[in-house]
DNA sequence: AGTGGTTCAATGGTCCAACCAATTTCTGCA
DNA sequence: TGCAGAAATTGGTTGGACCATTGAACCACT
């Protein structure tokens, strides 16, 4: 009854050609930063056109697993195996106020969990690599008064590292570029972050006690302190005509 | 000091390309389905080859914006528009039992939210399509006797619509298809989603109720009945062999 | 009317050969 | 030795050609 007739694959040559060169990738164990063999190189190697290696090189171009250099080379950005999944994702409309505030939505619920698995799963290791991050980020927003957006990063990446779901920190890594092509200064709040501060060291706290409710809870307050200055950013300058 | 000097724009066919045709599809107000013009006509009108075109049409292609079939056209996808953000995740060995944990996890996080602010904003209009979405599920889950993925799937959807972040959908749909071509019954296990059941009325009363931190409590309850169902599959049946 | 086969134009897929543009490497002069 | 310019390398683009698939039109036969 269910008709199960799939559709067959006659052809398949750019989709044969990435299958081969992650196999490629594998087995001479290249990893980011590598260069890959050239075109043309490929191409006679495969026995395909050089138009066919190209087309399949935009596609992981597309899709971020590789950088191409012209007069340089071709260069691996991430790490490929052949048993890799793909989720192209189009927000449409982010970059206007209403879009950032949806991604913070995102990253709220990905901030508590990450911070909660965290709590349950942390090693000594990765705890203390947190606490190291988070000594680094308050030393300088001592110093520099405020202007710690780059530690305060580290200190994300640290807890979504530890969580030991590799999910969490390609997620929201994705969208903090995102994020950071199009407001390079967030709203030109200068002191941006300033609320969230103290936020920082109760989360580790929580971590640190094992305690995942508290992570969780001390995470969304994070947050909500972001969600906050943004909403008072947009308050005091018109930004309808960023984009 | 911050050296704003932006890499001057030597060369981006492919990408002029792209953002006319985005143009393009915004002037026609092309939707999904719609056919668009043909490699040939569109690198005679944009001046370029006939092989930039094809760059940047697959580009879009591995972006899902686009399906080419031989022989009869390029036809759309999804909605695109000009100020469109692309956001390409790669989840490196997402299909096998680690992989599946790791995807619940996130969808732990996205899930929870989603039913936290649908308590906040959700109105009469999507509570009620979210209680219609839940009788439907309820009363499949009685005819047959348990069989019910596919009205379990569309509530959940409604949930996501009522967020009103579109980025929830979006994110879990693109996770769930991932899902669906490596795991299409999941481990197996018939009775798949028997103890997660009664948890759907729960979230939806906690909605209905506009209580955020009930609905995001039971919906974390809901996903933990998933794993704990998933890992008594991995449990009873030896896995390491699927793919 | 409907079924199946044939033809034919349109369209995406692949290939080739050449050239352009950016980069890197080599070379020879100061 | 240092460095400017030539040469080789490499990705980017072009134009043209042919193949494979699709879909519509047409036709013969039942």
């Amino acid at each position: 009854m269910t008709d199960f007739l799939p559709p067959i694959q006659t052809t398949a040559r750019d989709d044969a050609v990435l299958k081969a060169l992650a196999g490629f990738v594998r087995q001479e164990a290249l990893g980011p930063g590598e260069k890959l063999p050239t075109e043309r190189i490929l191409a006679e190697r495969l026995k395909v056109s050089r138009n066919t290696v190209r087309e399949a090189l935009t596609r992981w171009e597309g899709l971020g697993l590789v950088e191409r250099r012209q007069g340089s080379g071709t260069y691996l950005k991430a790490a490929v195996s052949p048993d890799m999944l793909h989720m192209p994702l189009t927000l449409s409309g982010g970059n206007d106020f209403a879009g950032l505030m949806r991604t913070l939505e995102i990253r709220r619920a990905l901030e508590a969990e990450a911070a909660a698995l965290c709590a349950i799963r942390g090693g000594k290791a990765e705890i203390a690599e947190i606490e190291r991050k988070l000594d680094i980020m308050e030393e300088a927003f001592r110093t520099r008064a405020g202007m710690s957006s780059e530690e305060d990063w580290e200190f994300h990446q640290a807890v979504y590292r530890a969580s030991g779901n590799p999910l969490f920190e390609q997620i929201i890594s994705a969208m903090y570029e995102l994020f950071h092509r199009f407001w390079e200064h967030p709203l030109g709040v200068r002191d941006f972050g300033h609320a969230s501060f103290p936020y920082h060291r109760t989360i580790f706290d929580r971590i640190a006690a094992h305690d995942p409710e508290g992570a969780r809870a001390e995470a969304l307050k994070l947050i909500a302190t972001v969600e906050d200055d943004l909403k008072r950013g947009a308050a005091n300058l018109k930004l309808s005509d960023r984009r």
